[in-house]
DNA sequence: CGCTTTTATGTAATCGTTTGCGTCGATGCT
DNA sequence: AGCATCGACGCAAACGATTACATAAAAGCG
């Protein structure tokens, strides 16, 4: 079917180690032959069969990377940076999407595995078993979570700093009935979120209140259904700190539709820093996390732990978030305000 | 290093080719032999190894998609639905993203090729001598892209249709200086909007003015630029029709920026749909692709062509898009409005 | 000129599978 | 009992590259 290196061979009249060779460009072939046989290879349209060359190389130049659910622009930032840097270095990427299943993402990691990438850049989903699962999977992983494991580099942001810097800026606005619309309730990431919030309301003499406290999918539909919950109650937050920008953008559009005003009576703060959460008419409060810094950083890592270049050393980076205060947040009204002294 | 069959041959006592034929569920071997060599599979937790079947079956399970730009909502909501029809045929998915560079297209069309994955999804950067280089590329490949070519098929919207039907809506608010906010000068996509447009004016008595016309990259950055460099002009438009959603959010942020109201005074149109067009503060009125059945489609055509279930016959299949009219377009106010008539 | 060293080229093993073919014993049929 | 049929299993040839090793010719050198 297609042309391999014996028809460059047998057209060249030479051997077809002497083709590869002079289609690798190593040595060991005369300029003159070399010249002839790339000829032949460009007329007959030839192109190396990577699969072969992978089998013997025992290197297959591809990447896994495994994330929830890339129509989120977070983690679709973080794939453009995995791309991008992958393919500088000469490494294509096979993507997938596990729709936040455990059993998804199982499966994925045993098909990459199948398919012998050379290693793979996981958000794991949720946080149970890390270490059994990493150490068996026979390849080098980075993944883009914090864990404990001594067999596993990860790039993540202090999610629990995350969660203070919010909650004590809600806290400086006034506010005091912060409810947290959480995301899935095995998600580590947002559970560390809580621990900083619950953090920073203890540090200032509030009792963290588990009434306060929802969990659902990662989704703007889950933000706006949690959010109407929260403010049809009876007693009603003063600020809905979301686990993500994509709940807070669903809780948004339900305080506009309800008609409360955003934030005199209510602020509402998400996480990411997505580009979205910064147009001009949402200006939404949140937390920056460097997506491109952490794709690439995780794919260097990975790389490095491949190539075997730099110490094979497990490195746990933990990237320090920002504060991003905008439109959603700031000082509220409230008949009856209390005295509050914040550092 | 890693386990193969023939050290589960050996450790089971039969040859390797019974291994092959017990794992892959073949007949041949007998149900005992195969449930003792399924088990020292399990025990010594062998992973068959994906590369060598592909050399042996000239297939990879592999599907190659090459995007321009995977950060914008809309790539990233067909990436998505490539990935799910692709995996549900077990098919992964190689992604690249060529950040609109021509050059960078065609070298990743060319590790793809080398790569062997099974077949392409590709949305061309650009127009230009679509035919010479898909008869050559030597793989079964979809375009994102309407393209006369014979050997290709091709799914797309109506992008002439689209544009045609937003002019339309932008002349029923009672805009006359309708100003096109394009994309890259050379995206087929894009012109033809744009010739739907002029159409659309046309039909209604008007002249295309080339004055009114810019192009520049797909970014609400653009965007942003484009509009103030309009709306502080000596006659400013009074609609600005953008060449997607991106460009219009950031003519959108521009608008806020200056104080203009939108509606009142200036309607701001979008094209794709993607979903952060449909927040409650944004409300972006624009012509909805539907990605996801583009990306369903893709893949199962390409899936066909791979696997000659279906006639292998070149489709060109034309998606009709759909007006969604939000709050940034409506009846504005001129001062000196003429009488107009429209069907 | 004879020796070693270098360079060009070919031969064949290898990577880890799948699968056509041959062998052998067991079973079915008459 | 004799013969065709069948199932289980092993052997070995692919698939398309890379590369260690062998060999022969060319070049370097005293």
């Amino acid at each position: 079917m297609s042309v391999t290196i014996k028809d460059i061979a047998r057209e060249a009249g030479v051997s077809y180690a002497s083709v590869s060779r002079a289609l690798s460009g190593n040595r060991g072939v005369s300029m003159e032959t070399s010249k002839r046989i790339l000829e032949v290879a460009k007329r007959l349209n030839y192109s190396p069969n990577g699969i072969a060359r992978h089998l013997v190389n025992q290197r297959s130049k591809t990447l896994g990377l495994i994330l929830p659910d890339i129509s989120n622009p977070f983690f679709a930032d973080i794939a453009l940076a995995v791309i991008h840097t992958a393919e500088k270095a000469g490494y294509q990427t096979i993507l997938s999407n596990t729709d936040w299943e455990p059993r998804t993402q199982e499966r994925q990691l045993l098909l990459m595995r199948e398919q012998r990438v050379d290693g793979v850049i996981l958000k794991p989903v949720q946080d149970a078993g890390d270490d059994i699962a990493y150490e068996n999977l026979g390849l080098p992983a980075v993944l883009l979570h914090y864990s404990g494991s001594k067999v596993v580099s990860c790039v993540d942001t202090d999610h629990e700093y995350g969660g203070y810097l919010m909650t004590r800026h809600l806290l400086g606005c006034g506010c005091r009935r912060i409810a947290f619309l959480g995301g899935l309730p095995d998600s580590r990431s947002n559970l560390q979120r809580l621990e900083g919030y619950a953090r920073a309301l203890r540090e200032n003499g509030l009792t963290p209140d588990a009434q306060l406290v929802r969990h659902g999918p990662f989704t703007s539909e889950n933000g706006y259904a949690l959010a109407k919950e929260f403010l049809q109650g009876h007693t009603p937050p003063d600020a809905l700190f979301c686990g993500n920008d994509v709940i807070a953008l669903g809780a948004l559009q339900y305080a506009q539709e309800a008609g409360i005003q955003v934030p005199q009576s209510l602020c509402i703060a998400g996480f990411d820093g997505i580009s979205y959460a910064s147009l001009a008419q949402i200006r939404l409060t949140t937390i920056r996390q460097d997506r491109q810094r952490m794709g690439e950083t995780a794919t260097n890592l990975l790389l490095d732990a491949i190539e075997g270049n730099a110490a094979p050393t497990v490195q746990k980076i933990l990237l320090t978030p920002t504060l991003l205060a905008q439109a959603t947040t700031g000082e509220i009204n409230r008949s009856e305000s209390l005295p509050i002294e914040i550092d």
